[in-house]
DNA sequence: ATGGTCGATATTCGA
């Protein structure tokens, strides 16, 4: 089974660069954030045109918004207001083979690293610790935790680590939240499984940059993780950078992995 | 030290 997840920064604007994605990629499950659209709006004919049959999509104007596109049978398809709110930011379904696979948009932060004056950094902060809550309330099993998680943890998920202690994204504050959800439950950060910790590795590039490959000031910003059964069925993972210069761009690139069958 | 760009929408907000 191959699976992708990529925030596509609007699903409607991107239909032609996701169809350029399956052609390349063809994974057999997707999982998109920032799909920006009320479901009535959602491009289902596109999708089933591309053999995704099985769709799970939960959407708003505008804001937020993520799905799952599969060729494979979803069921138990959930959704989860996350800090009393309904925004469209966390549904689950299960595979298959029983898998429980969970896609988030964890809330970007705002700009200002400061709980006192920035309410979206506390809402960030907030988030994260209330999945570490409750992850190990859910049933045990095999799980697979997707998304844009907004938080580069580690050094080299960042061009430059000390520049970056009080940027949003990768501040102490947030690192020691992660951390904590991650030992929740045991989870694997399956691209680190295949890339070196002493690696760059980015899977977001600002728009704003006038050559983000040149300059290459990139953020690994979204994850796949797995809980340790599923360990020995990770093959591959890769975070196909080239797709940023795929017009017109997200600015973040998916990240794919492999599992044995 | 500053400003730079997107997308959805409405002339601003969130990223």
């Amino acid at each position: 089974m191959r699976l992708a997840t990529w925030n596509i920064n609007s699903v409607r604007l991107r239909v032609p660069l996701l169809q350029q994605m399956v052609a390349e990629f063809a994974p057999d499950v997707i999982c998109l954030q920032e799909t920006k659209t009320a479901d009535e709006f959602f491009p289902h004919d596109d999708m089933a045109a591309m053999g995704y049959d099985h769709r799970v999509i939960w959407g708003q104007k505008s804001y937020n918004g993520v799905a799952i596109l599969s060729r494979l049978p979803l069921t138990d398809f959930q959704k989860y207001d996350r800090c009393g709110k309904a925004d469209c930011r966390h549904i689950s379904v299960r595979l298959p083979d029983g898998t429980v696979l969970h896609n988030l948009y964890i809330p970007a932060g705002g700009y200002e690293a400061d709980v006192k004056i920035n309410p979206k950094f506390q809402h960030k902060l907030d988030f994260v610790d209330e999945m570490t809550a409750w992850w190990p309330l859910q049933p045990k099993g095999k799980k697979i935790l997707v998304g844009d998680l907004n938080i580069a943890p580690l050094e080299h998920d960042v061009w430059d680590s000390k520049k970056m202690q009080r940027v949003v994204s990768h501040t102490p504050e947030e690192i020691s939240r992660f951390s904590a959800m991650q030992k929740s439950v045991g989870w694997i950060d399956v691209a680190r499984e295949f890339t070196p910790h002493d690696e760059k590795l980015y899977s977001w590039w600002s728009y704003r940059a006038a050559d983000w490959d040149a300059a290459d000031r990139g953020r690994r910003l979204d994850h796949i993780w797995v809980t340790p059964e599923l360990k020995d069925r990770l093959r591959a993972c890769i975070t196909p950078r080239t797709m940023r210069h795929w017009k017109p761009p997200s600015d973040h690139v998916p990240v794919i992995v492999d599992f044995k069958d």
